[in-house]
DNA sequence: GAATATATGGAACAACGTTCCGTTTAACAA
DNA sequence: TTGTTAAACGGAACGTTGTTCCATATATTC
């Protein structure tokens, strides 16, 4: 049953066990080459060729290729360190803010993440084998992320009951990835919006 | 404000004015291209390679792009014909069957002809200025037909009044283009569902 | 049937992902 | 420190892509 696909199974450290008995300067190269896949990522794109990666991180692409055999491993790290980055904020929102202001301000992230990933949405749904598991590590890591904000909120009384994490981390990657049509501030609305419709009695006159 | 990407201005059959003053191997060449693409395409996706499709219609990649002259013209043509098609097959099907049926077998015939589609959706998302026609064209040619059908049902009394067309056509495209994790039937299940939703009185016990 | 504008085919180009392998270098034993 | 060696490196080279170019072929017109 194991198709292969899985995000590499990092429960917790287990790949700097995988590290150790790495050469200091692949450790280094291999830091160097993901801190270059993000910029890059972030200025060009996920379309970015691979050959600009590797200039970037000072590396020849073979040594990129040694690292990351496909150039879908790359974007996969990449997204599952922005992924686990982006659900550790919510802790230390939590505790540095009031309840529902964690709760804005992780969703604001949450969007800024998703919209400056151009060319994402498109991958994911290419079809592509590849990307297969990286939906379902947003779900295992964002999901919990977001039931701790909410269950805080709710019993702070500061939003209502039963808001569904799953339907809002989905209602606002839709929202994100907006058509060619529609304004830049359309996202940051829908967001106020929807931020202003979970406050609790927002329904009442 | 015209900024160059409509889809080739055809009210009524302009374009066949333009291919009065053609060679006669050109018009021939032209609708060889546009069968070849329109096969390779459902049997490969949309990804696949310009000289396949050359091969397919039996002349050279210079031919295909003397008349298409970007890839992404081929497809636009493609899909403005498929779209024209599922326009037209309202009115056919509105003739040949009740307001209902007629209906449902169009709303199943939008589906097919979504879901052939493999990698269109990754295309639209794309960000490729080439595409931005297309949604428009969709909404333009699309939401006439299927309003006819739906005012002929809710003229019946068979279906409620007051559904939108635009939000059947986006949701339907969207339950077309399914996640992985789903079976492949989820579709028809969800427009099985939808359709008896619509019915009138659907909602009373 | 010649003259000519038009259309054709496929070699050639640039850019891409990926592979290969001669060279360099970190790690460790002596 | 030095020598040995397995590991890692860089970048030329390969195959495939979209696109361009132009010598050749062929409808069309008179």
């Amino acid at each position: 049953m194991d198709d292969g696909s899985e995000i590499t199974n990092t429960s917790g450290d287990d790949d700097s066990a995988d590290r150790k008995h790495l050469r200091a300067d692949a450790r280094r190269n291999i830091d160097d080459l993901l801190a270059a896949a993000m910029a890059v990522f972030s200025k060009s794109g996920v379309d970015a060729p691979v050959r600009e990666i590797a200039k970037e991180a000072g590396v020849g692409v073979g040594t990129l290729y040694r690292h990351f055999p496909q150039r879908s491993d790359l974007i996969k790290e990449v997204f599952r360190r922005e992924i686990d980055a982006c659900a550790d904020a919510a802790a230390t929102l939590s505790q540095d803010n009031a309840p529902f202001e964690a709760l804005a301000k992780w969703m604001n992230r949450y969007v800024a993440f998703i919209a400056a990933k151009r060319g994402l949405g498109a991958a994911l749904h290419s079809g592509d084998p590849a990307y297969e598991a990286l939906p379902a590590y947003f779900e295992k890591k964002l999901r919990p992320a977001l039931q701790g904000l909410l269950d805080r909120a709710v019993e702070a009384g500061e939003i209502r009951d039963g808001l569904r994490p799953n339907e809002l981390l989905r209602a606002v990657a839709s929202l994100s990835n907006p058509a060619p049509d529609v304004g830049t501030d359309f996202t940051d609305n829908m967001m106020r919006l929807m931020l202003d419709g979970m406050r609790r009695g927002a329904g009442d006159k």
